[in-house]
DNA sequence: TCTGGGGTCCTAGGACCC
DNA sequence: TCTGGGGTCCTAGGACCC
């Protein structure tokens, strides 16, 4: 495969949202445009999207929200609760209208996708980038970065040097050596994708402060150092493709269900409730993604601000057989817990997680196609369903449970639920 | 008072085998 | 004085991402 593209100068575009969580929000609610907004991670915690009115007064990606509750209180901040169901139907718009320009779209995260261009034959990549621009901005009202480059790593570097320059009106295109260079040269280390505060702080006790030194670093000090990750970044930073587009991404390794408590719990009954109502829909993520689980780990832990005295631990078992089993996914959370749980801790968060996942067609004894097969698959969905409702009745009843996740700012889920659309007032 | 959630990849080291 | 070599598989932990 390799031997057909070696040759052929390929070019990645990333394409990136801006501030995607507040760009959703300010879709719908216009009192939201042009002043700082922040949105809010679950339990209403801490900053996880900024607008550029926001960034600029100093709110730092993270920050507790209580430390800056002051300046919503005084009217300069507009803040809302993270509003998962509307980002994500949002996100999948986005994706829609990509796929408009190249059938090659990796959706990389929620908030932005890399586009294979390498076949497209456009005559003007600028103009190409300025047309996903507009359509984008038209369609849907989010505005976007487009950063070009011969290597993944090279377009992530262009797309941050689009967001941080708005002279370039959000596009940046890498193509000849001199800008490259220049481009390089002006971005700090811990700014390049795949460099995280471990390795700033190795590259910078190796006098290693911008991407342009760390493109001209040793090979086999960066495999040394950094692993073949580390390698393959050296090399894509000069130009050679390393990491291969994922249109197609593999199914999940494993799926988690955790969360911080509205409030701190002690006793074991209360853990049990959520680690029950998280182990259940961890469950409901499996038959969605039709996996079964081979192992499933519970962990909780107390507050991680609290230095005196703080616990955490975890506890791992596998199955006897891969499953997708709720009542067995659930008993086992629960026996689990109970072999970690102690008394003492104010515990502040609870997670499942379920490992070793395997498509449903190769469960144990179901070899077999044909008729019996399919009976058997029937039965078993029953089951699921009737287990499902049974256990979703058990757990209603704690609806107002002290450990429920807290979202008090929360905006419509206007685009998924029809109860919930905007309303155009006429004049 | 109040501090998110869900993922991936890579490596070292132990267990086990011949 | 002397103590093999080379595999595989598994997992914990550390790095990273958004």
């Amino acid at each position: 495969m390799s031997s057909t593209t070696s040759n052929h100068k390929r070019i990645f575009a990333l394409v990136d949202v801006n501030n995607f969580y507040v760009s959703c929000e300010r879709i719908f609610d216009l009192k939201l445009r042009d002043r700082p907004v922040v949105v809010l991670s679950n339990n209403d915690g801490c900053c996880i999207a900024r607008s550029n009115e926001a960034k600029e007064m100093n709110i730092t990606m993270g920050q507790p929200f209580f430390q800056i509750r002051r300046l919503e209180d005084e009217g300069i901040l507009k803040v809302r609760s993270s509003n998962y169901a509307l980002y994500a139907d949002i996100s999948s718009r986005f994706r829609e209208i990509l796929l408009g320009f190249t059938p090659d779209v990796e959706v990389y995260s929620i908030d932005e996708c890399f586009l294979d261009f390498s076949k497209m034959n456009f005559k003007n990549l600028d103009s190409a980038a300025a047309e996903i621009r507009n359509t984008v901005w038209r369609w849907i009202h989010l505005p976007v970065c487009v950063g070009i480059a011969s290597t993944k790593t090279l377009a992530k570097l262009a797309n941050h040097t689009a967001k941080k320059n708005p002279e370039l009106n959000g596009i940046c295109i890498l193509q000849d050596e001199s800008a490259i260079r220049s481009c390089l040269e002006k971005t700090e280390v811990e700014n390049i994708w795949g460099i995280g505060p471990a390795y700033t702080k190795l590259l910078k006790q190796n006098g290693i402060f911008n991407a342009l030194s760390l493109s001209e670093m040793d090979d086999l000090q960066a495999r040394k150092q950094m692993t073949i990750q580390g390698l393959r970044l050296v090399h894509e930073l000069r130009g050679i493709s390393c990491i291969e587009m994922e249109t197609h991404p593999d199914p999940k390794k494993n799926i988690a269900v955790s969360r911080s408590f509205g409030a701190p719990a002690a006793e074991l009954k209360d853990l049990r409730e959520a680690v029950a109502v998280y182990a259940k829909r961890a469950c409901e993520k499996l038959w969605h993604e039709k996996r079964l689980a081979s192992t499933i780990s519970v962990m909780i832990r107390d507050n991680p601000f609290n230095t005196e005295r703080f616990y955490s631990n975890y506890q791992l078992a596998a199955f006897q057989n891969p499953t997708d089993n709720m009542n067995e996914i659930m008993k086992t959370a629960i026996s689990l817990l109970s072999q970690i749980y102690k008394k003492g801790p104010n515990y502040k968060k609870a997670g499942v997680i379920l490992g070793g996942l395997i498509p449903v067609s190769e469960r144990p004894g179901m070899l077999f196609s044909g008729k019996k097969g399919r009976t058997a698959d029937a039965l078993n969905l029953l089951i699921q369903r009737q287990t499902a409702k049974k256990l979703s009745f058990a757990s209603t009843g704690t609806s107002s449970a002290f450990w429920h996740t807290k979202f008090s700012k929360l905006s419509p889920r206007c685009t998924t639920r029809w109860e919930e659309i905007p309303r155009v007032r006429s004049q």
